[in-house]
DNA sequence: TTGAAGTGATGACTTAAATCAAGAAAATAT
DNA sequence: ATATTTTCTTGATTTAAGTCATCACTTCAA
């Protein structure tokens, strides 16, 4: 369990650029639990409160919607070292749209929304990553923004330059659902792209 | 003058639940410059480093790129009280891809990335400030990845729902490539809306 | 006050990607 | 080992939205 809790640390001063001192370390041990969640198990479902943040230390899950037509269009997909929630209905405690699911099995470290609060006043390391993810975000929305007028060839193209590995890691429809995509198009582009 | 960062110190003060001290005004007026920029004038250019942010005092802009083919793709479209920049450029000190115009008469007040460290680390309303604009950011990005799956007709009808006063302040041209649409697209669309 | 530029509407046509359908291949379970 | 989902490929067809072309209407500047 405690390796666990080392990655965990390793990636806060990191991504911080800054040491957590023991006293860091152990409120952050005291509040933070491991949780595992078996493939396909929910860490999120549609309309409730995402009450809980957890930190992948293991494994990867996806979070995504279901239309009216029943159609699934996968936002977003997690692996290790990425935060796990909704941050609307976390940080607002409002019920969310959205389903997060376990694609293989999962190891975290979850706490909740008033003991990010506690540990953002009391960790200075932990309060510098949180702005140096929220800065990440930011520029990854903006981003974002810009797939909106990209080719399906285009965006395929930029997930490749980007995310890699998420080729070898998650079946081919889940990454056409990801890039908003029929799987059908994706196979061909991707037969396409071999030429 | 002192008139626009009344207006500055309200929003602030609003945002971040927090009052400022006369010496936090003092540092805020010391540093926030108060710019000017025409009709067509350019905020940013593609290529250059982003080194100021900007306050919305009065007036609008659009943030754009321009693609192989010379079409602009418009990212952004930006009003009072909304700050004004490529926030990768201006955090990463990289050039941006980006242009930012000026679309009406505009008013900002103004400041770079080292001042802006410097208000973090004095002003706690400053700060509060930029966390909450941060989760804001946050939120609002995972609304849009959402946009990829969306129809024509939906994205319009989520602009009129979110920002219907965008609609009467900007040309349709401006709001087709806005949501990544033709014009002509979007002309129909308000047609048949009508009935 | 009259061009000129910018904006918006509409029709005809084209194209990119979705949908529908059927098999093949791979992974998982019994 | 074999059945049974799940995933992937390929072809035929449909559909949403883009492109091209033209005309009307408005602003704005000389």
């Amino acid at each position: 369990m405690m390796s666990n809790f080392e990655a965990f640390f390793d990636y806060i001063q990191k991504i911080s650029g800054q040491l957590l001192s023991e006293d860091d370390k152990d409120l952050l041990t005291a509040h933070f639990k491991a949780r595992k969640l078996r493939k396909r198990q929910y860490f999120l479902q549609e309309g409730d409160v995402c009450k809980y943040i957890g930190f992948i230390v293991k494994g990867s899950a996806r979070t995504f919607t279901v239309d009216e037509k029943g159609h699934e269009h996968i936002l977003k997909l997690s692996v290790e070292n990425w935060w796990l929630t909704d941050f609307e209905s976390f940080y607002l405690l409002t019920p969310s749209r959205f389903n997060i699911e376990a694609l293989e099995e999962l190891e975290i470290l979850q706490s909740t929304n008033a003991e990010i609060e506690e540990f953002l006043k009391k960790i200075p390391a932990f309060s510098a990553m949180s702005n140096i993810i929220s800065q990440n975000n930011t520029i990854a929305a903006q981003k974002r923004m810009q797939a909106i007028n990209y080719s399906a060839e285009e965006r395929y193209e930029e997930l490749v330059s980007n995310y890699p590995h998420f080729l070898q890691r998650f079946p081919q429809n889940m990454i056409a659902s990801y890039l908003g995509l029929s799987s059908e198009t994706l196979s061909r582009i991707k037969k396409n792209a071999l030429k």
